[in-house]
RNA sequence: CGGAGUGUAGCUCAGCUGGUAGAGUGCAGCGUUCGGGACGCUGAGGCCGUUGGUUCGAAUCCAAUCACUCCGACCA
C-alpha cells in the first residue's frame, strides 16, 4: 500500500481526554476514530491489525476443532426470557421494538443464540463434543465507556462455545482451550497473568481470566508472591489467621460518639482485628447483615454469589433501624434472623473470639462477644476481600494486589443454559440429558489496545511481527528521481515476495515520514536516500531499536527472510 | 445513577470585565527548503452544542436541555 493512497490522517496531538497510551496512539496513528461515547470507527490500518489478530485466534480455535459460525446480533426477547436473563440483566442489555412492535434485544453475548442453534442441530451423543465460534459484534450499553478501546459499548468479540456429554469431557476440553488461549496471547506478544475468576450470573463453577498486568487495568488481581496462587480480587481467598481463646463474660462499655472501627479501636485500645464490624445491604425490603472481623473489608461479589442474587445495595438507615439495629453501634447480638433478615457471618468471626461489637444502643459497645454463645446464624462463609499483605491460605506466602486488563476469559458453564433452554441429547441408552457447556471469549479490539499498552515507546506502538499492520515500512528520503525509482522497484520486489509493505511515497520531509513510521509501528523500516543509493544500499531499521544499519540493496530480501523467518 | 469538568475551524486550544471571532496545526495553491512533525506568502474552512431568557446588542450573563470527558457506582 502506498501512503499517498491510504485513508488515514495522523494527528500531532491527541485529544486531552485520551490518557492511556493505547488510546493516544491508536487515535494519533489513524487506526480508530471515535463516533460517540464507546463507539469507534476503525480505519484501514486498525482493520489490518484486527484482521491479523482474528486470524491468529481463528487458527488456534480451528486447532482445537472449532468450527466458525455466525449468529445474529438482534434477538427476539423470548430467547432471553428462556434463559432467564431478560429479567436478570439490567440496562446493559439494550432493548427495543421492531416495526411490528415486537420486543427485541441487541446481543451482548451469544449463549442463548448458540444454545438455540445447537439444540436444533445436535440431538445425539454421537454428535458430541463440538465447539463453534464466531467473531461477532456485541452491544453492551455500558454506563460508562472509557479508555479508548479498553471499555467500549460496541465491540467485536471472538466467542466460542463447546458442548459435551459429561462434565469430565468439558474438563478435558477446558484444558485445551486454556492452552489455545496461552498460544494466542503468546503469538500477539503478551504474557498474560491467568487468574481464577468470578462466574457471575453466568453460573458455572470454574472460570479463568487472562489478564495483561497494567497500571491502567480495571481489575484488581491478587497474586501470591511465589506465583502459586492467582485470582481476581472479587473471589480471591486468603488466610485469616484466626485465633480462638477462652470465651470471657460479656461486658457493656460506653463508647459515646465512637462509631467507626478506627475510633472504637483507639478508644478501647484494642486491635481492629478484635473488633467485629457490621455491614448492611438491602435487596428490596429485606436486609442483609454481614458480620466481619474489623480489620477486613467486605467483598460484595462474594455476598452476591452466596445469596445468588444479581445485585445488592448499601442499606438505608430507615431499613436498618426497622430490624432493631442501631447504625454505628450495630451487631447481631440479640437479633435473630428472619425471612426478611439474613445474617451472614464471615468465618473470621466464627473462628475468632471475644470481639468488641456494637450493643445496638447508641453510645455503647459490648466486649467479649462470641459467635454461637451470643448470637447465631446458619449463614457462615467467606465474605471478606483479599488485599495486599494478606497471606495465602495455609501458608506464609504473602499476597500482593496488582491491576490488570482482562483480555480473555474461559468459563465452565455447565448445564445452566442447556437446562433452561432444553438443549438435550440422547445418550447410548436413549436417555435425555442436558448438554454440558463451556464458553470462551476474547475481545478483539481490546486485545489490540492491550498490545499497545504492553508495547510502545514515546513515539508510538511497537507492534509484534505477527500483527503489525504492515511488516515493512518503506520510504524514500528526498524526491531524487533515482531514489524514487529505487524505492518503486524495491516496493514491487518486496510485494512480489509476499511481504506486507507500506510505502511512504509522499512528497514529505523526512521528519514527517519518520514520525508517521513510528506511529504505524512496522517492525522493519527501510529507508532509501541519495546517500544510500550512491553505495547501492539502504537503511535497515527495526522499530524496537533506536539505531539503523546500512545494508546493500541486494541483501534486503535475504535479511527480511531471515528476520521474519519466512 | 451520584460528584466534577468541557462544548468556539478537521484536530489542539485562546477569546468569556457583553459590541457578530482568533492562534497553532491540518487542508488547497505558490515559492524557498529537504535526515526526526521546516519557513514565507495566499486561500478555503465557524449559526461559538441546542433552545429559551436578560439586553439596544450575547461566544461572553442567566436557565433549561443535549453531547462528551474524568472520579465513583456499575461492569455476562
Amino acid at each position: 500500500m502506498k501512503v499517498s493512497q491510504l485513508v488515514v490522517q495522523t494527528l500531532r496531538e491527541a485529544p486531552a481526554s485520551a490518557e492511556l497510551p493505547s488510546h493516544i496512539f491508536l487515535l494519533r496513528g489513524g487506526y480508530i476514530k471515535q463516533l460517540a461515547s464507546g463507539l469507534y470507527s476503525v480505519l484501514p490500518l486498525g482493520k489490518r491489525v484486527l484482521q491479523k489478530i482474528e486470524n491468529i485466534i481463528r487458527e488456534e480455535m480451528n486447532r482445537i476443532s472449532g468450527q466458525e459460525i455466525d449468529l445474529p446480533l438482534v434477538h427476539p426477547k423470548e430467547l432471553w426470557e428462556e434463559s432467564g436473563r431478560y429479567d436478570a440483566i439490567g440496562d446493559e442489555l439494550l432493548r427495543f421494538k421492531d416495526r411490528t412492535n415486537h420486543d427485541m434485544v441487541l446481543a451482548m453475548t451469544h449463549e442463548e443464540a448458540v444454545t438455540d442453534l445447537i439444540r436444533h442441530v445436535v440431538s445425539s451423543y454421537k454428535q458430541l463434543p463440538c465447539m463453534v465460534y464466531q467473531f461477532k459484534l456485541k452491544f453492551r450499553d455500558e454506563p460508562r465507556a472509557r479508555g479508548g478501546l479498553i471499555r467500549v459499548r460496541e465491540f467485536v468479540m471472538k466467542d466460542a462455545y463447546s458442548f459435551h456429554t459429561t462434565h469430565e469431557d468439558l474438563d478435558k476440553y477446558y484444558q485445551l482451550a486454556y492452552e489455545a488461549y496461552k498460544n494466542i496471547f503468546q503469538r500477539v506478544g503478551i504474557a498474560p497473568v491467568i487468574v481464577q475468576s468470578d462466574t457471575g450470573i453466568m453460573g458455572g463453577k470454574i472460570a479463568h481470566e487472562f489478564m495483561l498486568e497494567a497500571p491502567s487495568g480495571e481489575d484488581n488481581l491478587i497474586i501470591a508472591e511465589d506465583g502459586g496462587y492467582r485470582a481476581n480480587q472479587e473471589i480471591a481467598v486468603f488466610d485469616k489467621e484466626s485465633v480462638k481463646e477462652d470465651e470471657k463474660a460479656l461486658e457493656k462499655v460506653p463508647t459515646p460518639g465512637k462509631k467507626s472501627i478506627k475510633d472504637v479501636s483507639e478508644l478501647l485500645k484494642v486491635e481492629t482485628s478484635q473488633l467485629m464490624k457490621c455491614v448492611f445491604y438491602q435487596m428490596n425490603d429485606s436486609l442483609v447483615t454481614v458480620l466481619m472481623r474489623g480489620d477486613l473489608n467486605v467483598s460484595e461479589i462474594k455476598i452476591k454469589n452466596y445469596l445468588k442474587v444479581p445485585a445488592i445495595f448499601p442499606a438505608e438507615d430507615k431499613l436498618i433501624l426497622k430490624f432493631g439495629f442501631v447504625p454505628g453501634y450495630a451487631s447481631a447480638v440479640g437479633i435473630p434472623s428472619n425471612k426478611n433478615l439474613r445474617i451472614l457471618v464471615d468465618d473470621s468471626v466464627v473462628n475468632g473470639s471475644n470481639f468488641v461489637a456494637g450493643a445496638n444502643e447508641k453510645g455503647f459497645h459490648i466486649k467479649n462477644v462470641n459467635f454461637n454463645r451470643d448470637f447465631n446464624s446458619s449463614d457462615i462463609g467467606d465474605f471478606a476481600l483479599a488485599e495486599s499483605g494478606h497471606k495465602c491460605k495455609g501458608s506464609e506466602v504473602l499476597l500482593k494486589a496488582v491491576k490488570g486488563i482482562e483480555i480473555g476469559n474461559i468459563f465452565k458453564l455447565g448445564t445452566k443454559f442447556s437446562t433452561s433452554m432444553k438443549a438435550e441429547f440422547l445418550d447410548e441408552k436413549g436417555k435425555s440429558n442436558p448438554m454440558v457447556m463451556g464458553c470462551y471469549g476474547i475481545g478483539v479490539g481490546r486485545l489490540m489496545a492491550a498490545v499497545v499498552e504492553n508495547s510502545h515507546d514515546k513515539f508510538g506502538p511497537i507492534w509484534p511481527k505477527s500483527i503489525a499492520p504492515y511488516q515493512v515500512h518503506l520510504l524514500n528520503i528526498g524526491a531524487d528521481p533515482d531514489v524514487v525509482s529505487t524505492c518503486d522497484h524495491l516496493y514491487a520486489d518486496l510485494q512480489k515476495e509476499g511481504y506486507d509493505v507500506l510505502y511512504d511515497d509522499r512528497d514529505e520531509r523526512p521528519g514527517v515520514k519518520f514520525k508517521d513510521a513510528d506511529l504505524w509501528g512496522s517492525p522493519v523500516r527501510i529507508g532509501v536516500s541519495k546517500k544510500t543509493i550512491a553505495e547501492k544500499a539502504c537503511e535497515w531499521k527495526l522499530r524496537n531499536e533506536t539505531s539503523f544499519e546500512k545494508i546493500s540493496l541486494d541483501r534486503v530480501l535475504l535479511k527480511l527472510k531471515d528476520y521474519f523467518g519466512i
